[in-house]
DNA sequence: ATACTCATGTAAGCTGTTACATGATTCT
DNA sequence: AGAATCATGTAACAGCTTACATGAGTAT
């Protein structure tokens, strides 16, 4: 983050909320401390530069922190990739309830889904200039989130058909 | 997991890491801790029944625990969605490096859901009869990394292109 | 014999969130 | 005057992983 410009700890959980949040989240309980230990490293240094009487702090990377940033750019065989998902989970649960609540479980994960990529269209329409990788993070976002919601139209459908064919 | 009829902490496991893993993840350091916690609860009751010198402890819900199920499978109006996606974090920070380890990072990216959809299709094939919930949580997970892998083999010919015309 | 599976559990540590405390500056 | 924003930071706690320890039963 502080490669691309950001210079404080407040700037960094900014760009965070507005770009990375998605598929990694971070909150000033991380931040601030990791600062803090990127100094000791020697990867990053850190000048007082008050605005006015309000304490800031900005931050550079150092030569050994920009090497650390080259090597931690490199692709590694198999990359992080969790996900905790809590309606998937009551899905997933969901013979031990009723029909009705399944299809209500699935149109509440619709509508989490539905929040999530207007947000992200939101973004994509605000932005204008964009760098590669933020926008291809971006669109994946975009086409992740369709995609959910798509699966959980798809499947309200299909589950509300069955309850139809019980019916007559 | 119990009123699935998975009866002891390493049954709770095995059954984890073959079906929810993908969405919800938990370990052994998780497991037996709340297997305590909700038994002084009062949720659930466990019984000493060993295979012969083999310690083992079966445990069942109460009537307590049972309705505890039913009020947790109620939806909720914001179930918790989180990704952790190491991939997506290189991709998005990829301007500070080369073109070529973009595209290799993608490459990395598509591999590591080529595995887990392979998983999950020798899974579908394999499961006999399957109750409504897992099979649909088995079916959007391969929905879902098969959506995935798609986007990235896109984006590799994008890329792929765009270096074709640079070179032109 | 040996390896694998069944089975239980904990200690240490890492990661991260939530809530709070503090206070200056800027916008309305 | 009051609200929002800029800015820093921590304490308590929640959640989870990794690694280890232990040992019986079962298959090869």
């Amino acid at each position: 983050m502080i490669a691309l410009g950001k210079q404080t700890g407040y700037d960094i959980k900014q760009f965070v909320d507005e770009s990375t949040r998605h598929f990694w989240a971070a909150s000033y309980g991380q931040i601030y401390p990791e600062l803090r230990r990127l100094g000791e490293a020697g990867l990053i240094t850190g000048q007082s530069e008050p605005t006015g009487g309000r304490a800031r702090t900005v931050y550079q990377l150092t030569d050994a922190g920009r090497a650390a940033l080259t090597e931690w750019l490199e692709p590694e065989p198999d990359p992080t990739f969790e996900v905790r998902d809590e309606g998937m989970l009551k899905l997933f649960f969901s013979d031990l309830g009723t029909r009705e609540q399944r299809i209500r479980n699935i149109r509440t994960m619709r509508e989490r889904h539905e929040r999530t990529l207007a947000q992200l269209s939101t973004l994509e329409q605000e932005s204008g200039h964009i760098p590669e990788g933020p926008r291809l993070a971006l669109e994946f976002g975009i086409d992740l989130h369709r995609g959910i919601v798509e699966w959980c139209e798809a499947t309200e459908r299909r589950l509300a058909d069955e309850g139809a064919d019980d019916a007559g």
